[in-house]
DNA sequence: CTGCAATAGTTGTGCATACAACTATTTCAA
DNA sequence: TTGAAATAGTTGTATGCACAACTATTGCAG
C-alpha cells in the first residue's frame, strides 16, 4: 500500500489537502470494509449483518425495536427489515410482535447469535493487526480529525 | 454531528482506540458519501457514475481500455462494464472497440460528459464547505495518518 | 502449426442501499 | 367521537458491489 494518488492511479495531483483527505477518507473505508467481509466470510455473514448482531448484544438482554437498530447502524440506512429477516433465516434473532404496541417489532438475539459473535470475538486478533500501522496515539488522533470534520 | 459514540448512539465503550478509528472512518466515509450522493441527484449521477467521468476526464483526449478504468476507482470493484454502460446510454461516455487488440473495448468521454463536469466543477464550493470542519494543516495530517494505516 | 494459458470483458446471482409509496396502528385535537 | 397526523414497519424499483462462471481473443511453448 502507498499514498492515495498511488493507489488510485491519479496522474494529476488533488486540487486540495480537503478534496484529497474526502477521496482518502472513502477509499481506506473501503479497504477496511473489504478486509472485513473477508474476514467474516467464513462464518457467513456479510459485515451488515454482524453488525446489527452487534448492535443487539448491546442491548441483550432487552430487546431492540427495528428502528431502534437502524438508528444505531454506521451506515445509516433504511431497510433493517431486511437485513433482520436475513438473520431470522439463520436463526440469529427472533423477531417479536410487542404486545403493548401492534405498531412495533421488536428484535432479540438468540443464544446462537450470541455464540457466534463469542466465536468471531476470538478470532478478532487477525483483524486488529489490520489497524497495526498506526499507534494507539495516533489512532486516538484520527478519531480526533475525523469527529471534527463532522461537526 | 459529534463523537462517533453518540452517533451510533453506543453505550458501551470501544474496546481500542484501534476499533473505534475503524468504525470512525467507515462511519465518515458512508457520511462523505451521502452529502457527495445528494449534491450529484440534481445532475442524475451516482457517485460512483461521476467517479468514472473524472477518471476519463484525467486521460482526455486520449480513451481508456476498460480494465484502466476499474483499477482507478475508488472502490475497487468489478463492474465498470454496467457502470460505463449506465454512462453511455446518457451519452456521457463512448465506447470503441479497438482495432488492434480485438478483446479490447476504448472508453471516451464524449464532449456532453466533459459538460456536465464542468458544470459540476463550478458547484463544488458547496461540496468543499462540507470538508471546513479542519484546517488544511488537519487535513494534511490525515491524510498522512490515514496512508500510514494502509501501509 | 496446435492447443493451452493468459488476457479482456460480459453476465448471472446474491446481497445491500436509497428512495418512495404503501399498510397498519396509535395519538390527539376539534 | 372521529378523522387527520404521526409513528412503525414493509415492499417495490433502481443502483451498485462481490464473486464466480462464462465467451472471445491473443500469445506462446512444444
Amino acid at each position: 500500500m502507498a499514498s492515495i494518488e498511488v493507489e488510485i492511479k491519479q496522474n494529476k495531483k488533488f486540487e486540495s489537502e480537503h478534496q484529497k483527505a474526502a477521496v482518502n477518507i472513502m477509499f481506506t473505508s473501503s479497504w477496511l470494509y473489504n478486509i472485513n467481509a473477508t474476514r467474516l466470510k467464513k462464518h457467513a455473514v456479510t459485515p451488515e449483518q454482524f453488525n446489527v448482531l452487534r448492535i443487539l448484544r448491546g442491548s441483550y438482554p432487552k430487546p431492540l425495536m427495528l428502528g431502534n437498530v437502524t438508528c444505531r447502524m454506521v451506515d445509516k440506512s433504511s431497510n433493517a427489515t431486511r437485513l433482520v429477516e436475513k438473520l431470522r433465516q439463520k436463526g440469529y434473532v427472533k423477531r417479536e410482535l410487542c404486545e403493548t404496541n401492534r405498531r412495533q417489532v421488536d428484535i432479540l438475539i438468540t443464544d446462537k447469535g450470541l455464540a457466534l459473535l463469542t466465536k468471531i470475538d476470538n478470532e478478532a486478533e487477525e483483524w486488529l493487526d489490520t489497524m497495526k500501522g498506526i499507534t494507539k496515539a495516533e489512532a486516538l488522533e484520527l478519531n480526533r480529525l475525523l469527529d471534527k470534520l463532522r461537526s
